[in-house]
RNA sequence: GCCGUGUUCGUCUAGUGGUCCAGGACAUCGGGUUCUCAUCCCGAAAAUCAGGGGUUCGACUCCCCUACACGGUACCA
């Protein structure tokens, strides 16, 4: 099987189903993605459901809502090593045979040469990595559950499915000494895949990433109103960079150009900041097509939002005026929620937009339009000397928000007055 | 403790012996455009390349040591 086509690069994301994948562990899931599409490889989904106490229920359903939402699309089945326990049994037996592994408290155990050195080369980096044996501590792959831990199945399926490349993170170092050593004992010594070991993604206070500071999935940030093209290109850019300057990278575009050569060594550190920047570069990336689908995805339950983007009329200024204002879709709301909370007038406040609105009647009357509008504010802005800053807060009850011009057209004239009558 | 890996502006990074008294981006600060806020444009500040030894005519780039960080040290993955 893994003979048939030796060229093909196969690479696998292989999950355990024990929780839903924070953004890091997504980033493993892409980088395997992107190097098989860039070498005109397979990208392959394998739950490693080995540890029978630790499985989450919904995980697995998460991991591949992920997939799917990235647009990661794995190719071919999903494997699932429970149901593969015969296989590992086998496996198992002709080490025993073979005096490579031995039973002992239940379990089956397996200890390396302790003179022997392992090493390899790996991947990220193109460095050498070596372990002396004796600092390889005995292992059990087969546990008394009669489940294979990890180190077994990982290395026989790896084996079985043709796997070229073991894309993962860099927690496994310290473990790959014990995998070559199955691979040599199981006698595929000479087809070993080559391993690359991501390093992981640190936290804003540098320690590992956890749900306290952002390890959240990629479906929380969705939920939060990120698109997945912004955290598609924040992952790849956390550890990775193709050279120059250039830093907004759409998915195709990186199925063409990724690398594994080009990842870095050391550990980034996640800073949601920049990842709020490029999700606004995303958002007015977007056509109004698209941008309208987008927010009404994101507000499917939401009846306040729904019946703005209904309004045929005012739907083309309002995207076009909100779509450079927000950093994620969330943001879009308070744009134009009418129930959004306004702040109290402070008594020159009030005094001032009594004077506007004895103002605007004199000037407009009944007839406003968008250019007398703001030809008449600038007008008062002058006689008055009151800032404009000012202006836009009497007429709208808040400190910022759309351009006058386009609530207008959205609002019309009696949002302005009431807000001027109010205090 | 032991084993492994790493260390360039606050953060993501460019940089593979001379073109680097270190370039870009985010964030920060200042300015311009402007009806507010954003967007957009311009500019500033920000890294003695972790520290110390070598090697070399010459080191951010190669070697060694130290410090620190991260990972591993489970019948978890």
């Amino acid at each position: 099987m893994n003979n048939d086509k030796p060229h093909t690069i196969r690479v696998r994301f292989a999950p355990s189903p024990t929780g839903i994948p924070h953004i890091g562990n997504t980033r493993t899931a892409l980088f395997n993605y992107l190097f098989a599409r860039a070498s005109g490889g397979k990208f392959i989904l394998r739950i490693e459901d080995t540890d029978q106490k630790r499985i989450v229920k919904g995980a697995e359903e998460a991991i591949l809502e992920i997939l799917e939402w990235l647009g990661i699309k794995p190719d071919g089945s999903v494997v699932h090593q429970s149901d593969r326990l015969k296989i590992y049994n086998e496996h198992v037996k002709e080490l025993i045979d073979g005096k490579k592994a031995y039973e002992k408290e239940g379990a089956v155990w397996v200890k390396v040469p302790h003179e022997r050195r392992f090493g390899w080369t790996d991947g990220v980096g193109n460095k050498k990595i070596s372990f002396l044996g004796k600092d390889v501590d005995e292992f059990v792959i087969l546990k008394s559950d009669g489940f294979p831990t990890y180190h077994l199945a990982n290395v026989v399926d790896d084996h079985l499915m043709g796997i070229t490349h073991v894309i993962r993170g860099e927690e496994w170092i310290s473990s790959t000494p014990k995998h070559i050593y199955l691979y040599e004992a199981l006698g595929w010594k000479d087809n070993m895949p080559e391993f690359a070991h991501l390093p992981v993604i640190l936290g804003p206070d540098h320690t590992k990433l956890s749900k306290r500071h952002g390890a959240k999935s990629v479906l929380d940030y969705r939920s939060e109103g990120f698109l997945k093209e912004a955290l598609i290109n924040f992952m790849v850019l956390l550890g990775w960079n193709p050279g120059g300057e250039k830093e907004q990278f759409s998915l195709s575009e990186l199925e063409k150009i990724f690398s594994l050569k080009q990842i870095n060594t050391a550990n980034p550190v996640f800073d949601i900041k920049k990842l709020a920047w490029i999700n606004g570069v995303w958002i007015r990336e977007l056509g109004e097509n698209d941008f309208e689908k987008r927010l009404r995805e994101f507000y499917s339950r939401d009846n306040e939002v729904s019946d703005v983007l209904d309004n045929k009329t005012t739907k083309g200024v309002l995207l076009a005026a909100a779509k450079s204002r927000m950093k994620t879709l969330a943001d879009f709301k308070p744009l134009v929620s009418e129930k959004e909370s306004k702040r109290e007038y402070t008594i020159k406040e009030i005094k001032i937009a009594g004077q506007l609105l004895e103002h605007l009647k004199n000037e407009l009357g009944d007839n406003w339009t968008e250019e007398r509008l703001i030809n008449s504010l600038r007008k008062f802005n002058k006689e008055k000397d009151v800032p404009f800053k000012t202006i836009y807060f009497v007429l709208t009850g808040k400190d910022q928000g759309l351009p006058l011009g386009e609530l207008l057209k959205i609002r019309h004239k009696d949002f302005f007055i009431n807000n001027l009558k109010s205090e």
